[in-house]
DNA sequence: AATGAATGAGAGTTCATTCAT
DNA sequence: TATGAATGAACTCTCATTCAT
């Protein structure tokens, strides 16, 4: 019972990811869904209250799942700039083994009217760790800027908007590329 | 013959604006623009082919206005780095100056499947000048990396992040925000 | 000025006929016409009331080039059989000669919901001296079958078929072929 | 889940043969079989792909009805000119039972542009084998006409065309009359 | 739990027609 | 006369969702 319960959330997950890659956020309906899924449109609705609860439960699993592990990083036993490079490597590891995954979560933020308020509350709220890290950093003078958001764009969207542009033209990111950019934003918002 | 009232079209371009920021993309629909823009929703297709070529059009037009003066900067008498600064606070003060347009061009850059991909290449083509600009800075050795996607990544991605990320929490961008960001990517990649 | 005008019919009659070879009745349509005459849509309506009014004339003057030089054959000073054959004769040489125009007025006579009643009537009444004709052949008992009805599918049912089948497999009908299906034909009604 | 309602799909075809009387194939419009047939428009697609999907499946349906033991007249034991009349009789007999369905399957065969090719293709496979029996006709040297679309037209012409004439003007076609037009027919391509 | 049937609402689009010049 | 602009109505078709089994 539960097995076949199991394989059919997986294969309407799995084809909702990949319709989001194929068609975009848009194009994603029950009927392609369950036609990709060899399952019935009203098998959904079994797991899923509607299309805004399906996309908001999935794009939360996701993000738990790029998560994973990053709280072994942010409490490693390591001075402040190495703990920001650990955390930055983690989401560039993550995003480049789940491509699929990666796209999606990218295509929800940048399109957040797919998913309840709440959903992007609780996901906001998943990040807290990373927030003590960056307020302890603060404390300790560590860094050239102190506004949140500003420290957030110079650390993080190079290395996202690499992987981005790559996954887009079909040109892997090298480790080095990545050692590279994360280097650089590391340079730009810590001091020495 | 009846004379085209630039009344509608401008009506109709700033409803699919609008709606792009309030629903996305995918909530611009034809009955929704002739609502908002208080036409017949036919009346729109005096204007566009479908719904593909009215969001090409339009996105061309975006593009075109965002562009608008880059040429002047481009071609300062100045040095390499002066010239990227003044690109960069170029376009920082358009998305500034624009919030929806700028919006508007994000969503399609982010999801390209509602354009054709003439127009996207057009768009390309449109940073030629720009890219003349980054050949000179490699040839010369000013820059820390050669790779065009990867520079573009830490020159960029910062500050078109930045205001993103504030226009969506609704505290716009100061001067001095923008003027500390541009500073340290231009850090980031220039040698010295 | 006149001039002028009878190239602006004459190019929308010929789109209709065009539009009706390719596409069928159904897909005549006053944008279609437009594009293919070059001409406005609202021109259209300069010559013809609406779309009814417009199919309606346009087949009336088919008909009459269809019958054009009917009357000489029929009052031909020959005998009953030889006058039929003259009228299958002509009818069959018209609809060689013009196959756009007889492909259009079959059409319309398939499906007479695209043209008024009154066209219908006034069509019919032109073929008024064929009835007497036929009402000859009655009165001098030279028909084996007196019901007009069946006079008229027995004799012109074969030939029209014949010109119909061949036109839509684009092989075209020999005269020796039209001569042998109206001699059979004409032994089918005739007496002796 | 739930079974499919018979009922439904009844009601759809009956209203598609009504509307094609009524207004003709090009007056069939969902909107007006959900109308007519009492359910949503929608209702439509789950059993038909798409309009000309709708109209294929019902012409080769209503074909076959038409058709229905057609073999066996096909393969009466009897002589070649006898069994030619039992099939003209078959169709003159199935014409004036369904009048509805002759109707839409002439308007098909006189617009194809309705159905698929490959429906055309199916349809025409089925009357192979009266084309046997024709073939059997020629080597036999019994008919005075070799080519088959020719015969066809000799043959079945003036009988479709009565009943259809007929049909139009409210006026049924007595048994009598089919006989002597059958018989004139036959006359018309067979030797003595 | 699972699903095919069914549907109202709305999508994009074309239509015949009228308006204003 | 001639026309491009404009439109309400209708079109084909898909959607998210519910029903009945």
């Amino acid at each position: 019972m539960r097995k076949k319960d199991a394989r059919k959330v997986e294969a309407i997950q799995q084809a909702v990811l990949q319709l989001t890659r194929s068609e975009g956020l848009a194009g994603v309906s029950f009927g392609k869904i369950a036609r990709l899924a060899q399952v019935s449109p009203a098998t959904a609705y079994v797991y899923y209250r509607d299309k805004t609860d399906m996309l908001s439960q999935l794009y939360l699993e996701v993000k738990v799942l790029m998560d994973e592990g990053l709280d072994g990083q942010l409490s490693a036993k390591q001075g402040l700039r190495q703990r920001f490079k650990l955390v930055l490597w983690h989401f560039a590891r993550r995003f480049n083994a789940y491509p699929l995954e990666a796209n999606f979560m990218r295509a929800i933020q940048a399109n957040p009217h797919f998913v309840t308020p709440e959903t992007i509350t609780a996901s906001t709220a998943m990040i807290g760790p990373l927030i003590s890290l960056f307020e302890e950093a603060v404390a300790e003078n560590a860094l050239a800027e102190t506004d949140p958001q500003l420290v957030v764009a110079l650390l993080f969207a190079p290395m996202t908007q690499l992987i981005e542009t790559r996954y887009a033209s079909q040109r892997p990111v090298t480790d080095d590329e990545l050692g590279r950019v994360i280097t650089r934003s590391l340079d730009a918002v810590f001091i020495n």
